[in-house]
DNA sequence: CGTTACACCTGTATAGGTGTAACGGTGCTATACT
């Protein structure tokens, strides 16, 4: 057993850091005791530390399976920035020489960082497993269940991929998992075998949290103006639509002298890394975005969290606000709800899932399928490869519509709940709740936003120098007459 | 599925009612072409 003096030694030695935080030294330690650990930590916390300290300390290298190109690509960024060398994202990017030279030399890194998909390659897993693993890593590991069964299959995979690694000593990391969640990570990659969970609160007390209802478009419209005029910048506004992100980042350009942009799947790879530079040296006051914005931007500042759709779930909401205040400072989160947004989230569920008819077509007719299949014929590909039965794979589709639904109920729920959102919120997440609430930590069903009186936030915020939260709360206990 | 934008109609209104079509997210990798 390593000693806690030893472990702040080395901190200290390859990070420059004195003290861990909160949760770090738990998942550590597991990791070294070789007790596999699936990791619930909030934003912030410096989960990445956790790996690559290990890897350090082990001096083997570490697999980091990660969702997206540029989230490896930033940390690659910042481990080499950290003076650490031996580091590869083994992507699509990488020209096919590099790819091949570096697949066949896999010994010489000490971390590799993946997407799933890059384990269907047979030259790949064979290298992987010629290595000895300090560690295998799933980072942002709730995409197992939120992506795995219906947008990235290959997710599915990592579980027999440990397997045939022998079963390395395996992290897996999260910002937001429900119980529900959590049994599908653990039931992935881990079967039956023992895991430790290291589960903190999901809550950020220092987000505020607010509902405010709406009866139309044109309402919703003035209400973002209105909002964006008020709160102190820099602000996020999420959509459901790319064609709206775009359109109302117009409205505001043309309507106040902020400076905004949208950020969606539908820009240009290089239109998506400028507006994000941009974003993050304070140069845009506002994005209006997709959800395709947010994995690994870590802004510390950002205010305000609006959301314009009624999101897919509380777990992808949380996921969104939860990049307000990472400064600890008081932020707010509003969700915009007008009752027909719900529908937008009902035709996504359709449009996502396969109808029985389909499914039992694409498991039919297995070899016509080549080339022109379309997005859910790759899907239902790759469950015919599985060798399930269509029967099998009507039954999984059939379950995740109505845990889609169940999820979309839930987050309706919290826009309608006339008792604290944040109790609300911690009880969906499967959370203990000792805390006392009172009206200074969330807005009630039906009370109306005083957005005059926010508009004394963002002066009063202003003239206050140190402006800590106590004076924030005492500025919101003043807005709301407590 | 339900909203919304817009064309069309009436019959002469910088108007109001009706009908219809459009629309709606998240990314990896491979491969063949310009």
């Amino acid at each position: 057993m390593i000693s806690d003096k030893k472990l702040e030694t080395a901190l200290k030695q390859y990070f420059g850091f004195s003290k861990f935080r909160s949760g770090q030294k738990e998942v550590i330690r597991n990791l070294l005791s070789r007790e596999s650990t699936l990791a619930i930590l909030p934003t912030g916390t410096g989960k990445s530390l956790c790996y690559q300290l290990v890897g350090k300390i082990y001096k083997k290298p570490v697999v980091i399976v990660s969702p997206l190109i540029s989230l490896m690509q930033d940390q690659v960024e910042q481990l080499r920035f950290a003076g650490e060398k031996k580091v590869i994202a083994l992507t699509s990017v990488l020209s096919f020489k590099r790819k091949e030279y570096a697949v066949s030399h896999l010994s010489q890194f000490d971390f590799i960082y993946l997407a799933p998909e890059m384990l269907n390659k047979k030259e790949v897993v064979e290298n992987l497993f010629q290595l000895d693993l300090a560690l295998f890593v799933v980072d942002e590991a709730h995409c197992i269940s939120k992506w795995g069964p219906d947008f990235r299959p290959d997710y599915l995979g990592l579980g027999e991929l440990r397997r045939e690694l022998n079963f390395p000593t395996t992290l897996a990391l999260t910002a937001t998992a429900t119980k529900r969640v959590e049994e599908d990570i653990i039931g992935n990659l881990f079967g039956t075998q023992k895991v430790k969970v290291i589960r903190h609160s999901v809550d950020r007390p220092n987000i505020f949290l607010a509902v405010e209802k709406v009866a139309n478009q044109k309402e919703k419209n003035k209400k973002v103006i209105k909002l964006v005029e008020r709160l102190k910048a820099p602000g996020l506004i999420y959509f459901s639509s790319k064609k709206k992100a775009d359109e109302i980042a117009q409205m505001i350009r043309q309507k106040t002298k902020l400076n905004v942009s949208s950020y969606h799947a539908g820009r240009s790879a290089i239109d998506r890394y400028t507006v994000q530079q941009q974003f993050m040296l304070g140069k845009l006051d506002v994005i209006c975005a997709t959800s395709a914005f947010g994995m690994g931007v870590n802004k510390k500042n950002i205010r305000y969290v609006i959301h314009y759709h009624l999101p897919a779930d509380l777990e992808s909401y949380l996921q969104e606000i939860g990049r307000a205040g990472r400064d600890g400072q008081q932020s707010i989160a509003i969700l915009l709800y007008q009752e027909s947004d719900v529908g937008l989230q009902r035709r996504l569920i359709d449009m996502t899932l396969p109808e029985d008819e389909m499914i039992q077509y694409y498991m039919d007719n297995a070899q016509k399928l080549t080339g022109h299949a379309g997005e859910q014929g790759e899907l239902l590909d790759y469950y015919r490869k599985q060798g399930l039965s269509s029967e099998r794979v009507k039954e999984i589709f059939s379950r995740r519509r109505s845990d889609k639904i169940k999820n979309l109920n839930e987050i309706l729920a919290y826009t309608n709940t006339h008792h604290c959102r944040r109790a609300y919120i911690k009880k969906y997440f499967g959370e203990k709740d000792n805390q006392i609430h009172d009206r200074s930590c969330c807005q009630l069903s039906g009370e109306e936003l005083p957005l005059k009186e926010l508009k004394m936030i963002k002066t009063e915020k202003e003239n206050i120098k140190n402006f800590d939260d106590n004076s924030y709360q005492r500025v919101i206990r003043k807005l709301f007459n407590l």
